[in-house]
Order: structure tokens, then C-alpha cells, then sequence
DNA sequence: GTGACATGACTACATGCGTAGTCCATTTGT
DNA sequence: ACAAATGGACTACGCATGTAGTCATGTCAC
């Protein structure tokens, strides 16, 4: 199952909390995207036919629930981008990230961390 | 410029080795992909029109040649992926990695040794 | 020099995606 | 009770993409 760059903003506001109405989703994606509330319940749609999302009457209206996690969301397309575009080299990628100025003093702190923990894991 | 993933797979073969004509490109993507020369051709000639390849005319044919480099994609495409999908944040991504043992043990040492030289960096 | 083949240019077409609009039924305010 | 608003279902439509096919022409073998 393929989500679509737009499909994940409304998977975000989802994941952050659930389950919630199409104008639930709609009013907070607005501000960020513009998008309109029909642009919202077509990509709600589209995820509830990919089943990545479930829904639960609520009178007339529906609750949406997703059906991915998250983590098993980055999971997966964590691994696919590695491996489209590093070959399935996690390293390089680090690397890049900190080249670009794309790493906090905090995040190598953390990676610093984690690290120890993999190390320990083995 | 945006370049989709049949196109990345051209542009891996430009970046293994440039200059190639098409059929060179073609010969070596058909064993993975199966494409037909006609689709290869087509991907360059979107590649083209995108700005990311150069062509050099020689005789009749063209030689293809990278103008968008490896290293520079793969810093775009990993800053662009992390935002979009970690919020920006490198260590989740690789804690991600991690568990879909995504990582080696060689990873992890190749890691660690980032690690350090990015903390000397500061 | 003529036919076979290679090559670039142009065209094709289905599918997915971004971004809504329309229609109809139901709820709600007065 | 009736109009207005709300909500889901269905429809729309242009652009990118995947995956070629056709055409015209240049080259090479003989």
C-alpha cells in the first residue's frame, strides 16, 4: 500500500490523535495547506479504500481511525528510501543529514546514544 | 527539479559511468528491469528536459552525462525525506533503521565512527 | 546504391495524484 | 415545518509517471 505525499498529512494529524471527523482533520490541516475541506474527505477516501484508515459511524458523520501506525509507517518507508537511494547503506545517509547541516548538536547526541544501545544489543 | 524513481535508476547508471548513449544505459538496466530500450530512451529524454542530464552529440547518437551529481541528490532527497516523513528529526530515522535490522554490525561501526568525527567537528 | 538496422523525435495511453465541484440526504436553528 | 448548513458519494480534470509504439532519417554491409 502506497501513501501519497498528501495522503501522509492527513495520516499525520491522525496519528497525532484518533479518532477524529473529516472536519476535524480538515480545519487542522487548513492553516498549513489551504487545503479545502473536499480536498481533506477525498484523501480521507482514498486512505479508507487503501486501508490505511478505518471508520466508525458516528450518526451521520464518520470517525477515522488509522489502521498503519506510525512506526510501522517510517519503518517501512524508511527502509524503501535507503534502498532506492543508498543502495540499503544506512551510514551515507547519516552522513549526507550532517553535511547539510540537516543534524542538531542534539540529534548527534541522541544518535551518539543510540548507538551505544545498538552496540550493546549485539 | 523532481526526478521520479524510473528515472533514478537511469541516473544511478550515469553516475556509475558517464558518459553512455542510450543503448549503453538500456543494456545494463534491462537484466533488473526488464524496460525496453524505448522506455530507457524516454526517461532520458525527460531527464534531459529536466536539466539533469546533459547531452554531447557523437556522430548521430548522444552521449548522456550527469549534470545533477550523485552526492547532491542524495543530500536533497535525504533532507526532503526526513522532513517529511520524521519531521525533520535524523535520530528517529536511524533508531527506525535500526530495528528493521536494517543496520549491520559494519553499519553500526561506520556510524559510530561518524559519530565521533561529527563531535570533534563542534 | 539499396535494404536492414539503429537512433532520435514525437505520440500514446492507462494510472495515480492534487485539488476540488456537484448531488443528495440529513440535521439543526428558528 | 422549512431553509440552511453539513456530510458522505460520486464525478472531474489536468499533470506526472510508467511503459511503450510509430515515424523519419542516417548509417552500414554488401
Amino acid at each position: 500500500m502506497q501513501i501519497s505525499p498528501s495522503e501522509l498529512e492527513v495520516m499525520k494529524v491522525l496519528w497525532d490523535k484518533a479518532p477524529q471527523t473529516a472536519a476535524d482533520v480538515a480545519q487542522q490541516l487548513a492553516p498549513d495547506t489551504g487545503w479545502s475541506d473536499r480536498t481533506v474527505k477525498t484523501l480521507l477516501a482514498r486512505l479508507v479504500e487503501k486501508g490505511a484508515l478505518a471508520t466508525e459511524a458516528e450518526g451521520r458523520r464518520y470517525l477515522y481511525t488509522p489502521l498503519v501506525e506510525q512506526k510501522a509507517y517510517r519503518s517501512q518507508a524508511a527502509k524503501a528510501f535507503v534502498d532506492k537511494v543508498f543502495g540499503g547503506r544506512a551510514a551515507p545517509l547519516v552522513a549526507h543529514l550532517a553535511e547539510k547541516e540537516g543534524l542538531t548538536g542534539e540529534d548527534i547526541a541522541e544518535l551518539e546514544a543510540l548507538i551505544e544501545e545498538l552496540k550493546d544489543d549485539r
